[in-house]
DNA sequence: AACCATCGATTTGATATCTAAACTTAGTTG
DNA sequence: CAACTAAGTTTAGATATCAAATCGATGGTT
């Protein structure tokens, strides 16, 4: 089950929350094709490794529900649409950023992250809202908010 | 399907070589709740919302098959098992960091990311391994290496 | 010794989800 | 006008997941 939890049971952790809306097979595909600037359905298919049409139509409509792609047609006869990511949808990016810094490290593969502007390779890593400094992994807590 | 690609179909990309591994709706979770510290199956099934004591016992399986925790008997007789987070598994906590910043700033939620040391709110960001400077999330790019 | 509880699972039968492949609709190209 | 493309939908069968019961080993209780 993916985006469709009964209203009756509470996610009260982010992450729980968070896979409820992206946590399946294809989902973070989509938004990694859309990162890196694909928009059709026809460039998705060729592009999400093994993705079937029945699924790709259906991730796309779950996607549009949750405010993370808009919908836009730039045809209406035959209908024609293209997948934008909303803000809620680029929030995903350092999502699909660690999963492929942690591929990149520990799995085969033939790409990986480099900044635009120093054309070096990059990581995630925490980083302090107060202080500005980078925090070390290991001093990471989830805790219950205040 | 988790963790089980055909060995003919190759990913080159590294993200999804790790949804390979971690894409589906449960191994987050139990990733998350060891990154919290537990480590028993009984502290996995209260813990982590709504798993079934087959989906758990199968993805404990896995995780260890993947090298992302080791099983380690406390009791012969009968076995009884704790399961440690590897380096390797340790590496996945930027990627449930991201979903949880993700999740707190777009879900409903209870919980939030603090840094042990100062005490204050974190947030995952990017950051050059050459220059050790940040690097604005739009700037970053998946290319195939070199 | 008989009974109950706990832990870490496995088994079973029902249900939900996913897949592959064919089909649809409307416009476009040769 | 036949073939082709884009963006899906439909259908039937395979696969994965679920809830619930069960299991084996041990420890505690009466």
């Amino acid at each position: 089950m993916v985006a469709s939890e009964s209203p009756s049971r509470q996610v009260l952790c982010p992450v729980a929350a968070a896979l409820d809306v992206v946590g399946d097979r294809w989902t973070l595909l989509i938004i990694r094709d859309l990162l890196r600037g694909k928009s059709r359905f026809s460039e998705f298919r060729q592009s999400v490794e093994g993705i079937t049409t029945t699924m790709l139509s259906d991730r796309l409509k779950r996607l549009e529900a949750e405010g993370i792609v808009d919908r836009e047609f730039y045809s209406e006869h035959p209908p024609r649409a293209e997948y934008i990511l909303t803000a809620k949808g680029h929030g995903l990016g350092l999502v699909v950023g660690a999963l492929s810094s942690w591929g990149e490290e520990h799995c085969e593969h033939d790409l990986t992250l480099i900044s635009r502007d120093c054309g070096h390779h990059v990581v995630p890593v925490y980083q302090c809202t107060t202080c500005d400094e980078p925090v070390p992994r290991s001093s990471v807590r989830i805790i219950e908010a205040g």
